[in-house]
DNA sequence: AATAGGCCCAACCGCTCTAGT
DNA sequence: TACTAGAGCGGTTGGGCCTAT
């Protein structure tokens, strides 16, 4: 046990990037006589490294058999779900990429991947929506900012502004998150919309014209939610472990639904008429009622709000912001 | 053209695990 | 059983590259 002393008390081995010649002089050695032991392989391939710097090199970046070249969307696929089910087991998450090291994983995975969850709304470490409601808060200021709020005649350039966007784009899918839980939450109170209106929601980000949500993370955020499956307020209370089954293990791809607004996945459909349908029959014909509104809700429900239309132009994702909020006020 | 800032990734560091004695 | 050397792993760093200003 104990830490190895390796490289520690070896003055003047050679750190930093490695020379083509010493890489010549590591691959010949290995390819003629194997690795062996690599605490002696350095003075044996003449090289002033010490055993640890060759092995990483070796593994890493000299081995044969690594392969070069972008991450395909099969192994991003492959990489999520891996990481939800090991965490950063990096080395087992390998094993299942051929050519791929552990490092190189890593790295993608901490440049690349972690922040498109992140993104989407979804906590990196745990693999499921995050339940903080934090870029609720500045979402009223970003919209502000994009020109959004009282001044409908300039939305749809002011959407368009692309520093703003990914900001939104989060605080957005925050946005939906909220909306979710309080649907799926005992606690909460009627006036949230039916999954019609969260239908709806999707079909906002449709073309992309308003520079709205964009469509492919919104898609591969409801699928992950399976969000189609969530219970109808009208039915009996749901339970407090509603998220429990997700997992990122189904469908998730950066890239699979095409960019198209092609939906490939089971349970998510793009066309808000489609969708709307499936919530019919799924919730008995008459989708979720906003009918039950109790008295004490500030707010009519947001069924009266044409969400396809007026979301974007009429303040309608600040209406409900405030509905969101004001659902998950009264749910803690 | 110069420069600042951000991103990416190869390499290093320090720890744990495992096998051998 | 206790100890050690060596290997492996995950976290972190630093420098080169790219892009925006």
């Amino acid at each position: 046990m104990g830490r190895s002393p390796c490289c520690d008390g070896e003055a003047g081995v050679k750190k930093g990037p490695w020379t083509t010649e010493e890489d010549k002089l590591l691959v010949n050695y290995i390819q003629e006589k194997g690795h062996g032991s690599w605490r002696r392989l350095p003075k044996l391939a003449g090289l002033n490294r010490c055993g640890k710097s060759c092995r990483l090199r070796w593994t890493n970046y000299l081995r044969p058999d690594i392969k070069r070249g972008r991450f395909t969307d099969d192994e991003e696929k492959l990489i999520i779900h891996l990481h939800s089910l090991l965490g950063n087991k990096w080395s087992s998450i390998a094993t299942e990429l051929p050519g791929r090291t552990d490092n190189e994983i890593k790295n993608y995975w901490n440049t690349h991947l972690r922040k498109k969850l992140l993104c989407m709304g979804i906590d990196p470490v745990t693999h499921r929506p995050r339940t903080d409601l934090s870029l609720l808060a500045g979402l009223p200021g970003l919209l502000a900012a994009a020109g959004n709020f009282g001044d409908s005649g300039t939305a749809t350039t002011a959407w368009n502004m692309n520093a703003l966007k990914l900001q939104v784009d989060a605080a957005k899918f925050q946005l939906l998150q909220g909306l979710v839980r309080a649907l799926t939450t005992a606690a909460a109170p009627a006036p949230a919309p039916g999954m019609d209106n969260l239908m709806a929601l999707l079909a906002l980000s449709n073309g992309g014209q308003h520079g709205g949500v964009d469509q492919n993370m919104l898609l591969q955020q409801c699928q992950w939610n399976d969000m189609n499956n969530l219970p109808a307020l009208t039915s009996s209370a749901p339970t407090s472990d509603m998220f429990d089954g997700f997992s990122a293990g189904d469908g998730l791809s950066s890239t699979e639904h095409g960019g198209h607004g092609g939906a490939t996945g089971s349970n998510v459909t793009v066309d808000p008429m489609e969708a709307d349908d499936q919530e019919s029959k799924k919730n008995g014909g008459g989708g979720m009622s906003c009918e039950q509104t109790p008295a004490s809700s500030p707010f009519n429900g947001l069924e009266s709000l044409n969400l396809m239309d007026n979301l974007n132009t009429d303040g309608g994702w600040k209406d409900l912001l405030e509905q969101v909020s004001w659902l998950n006020s009264s749910e803690l």
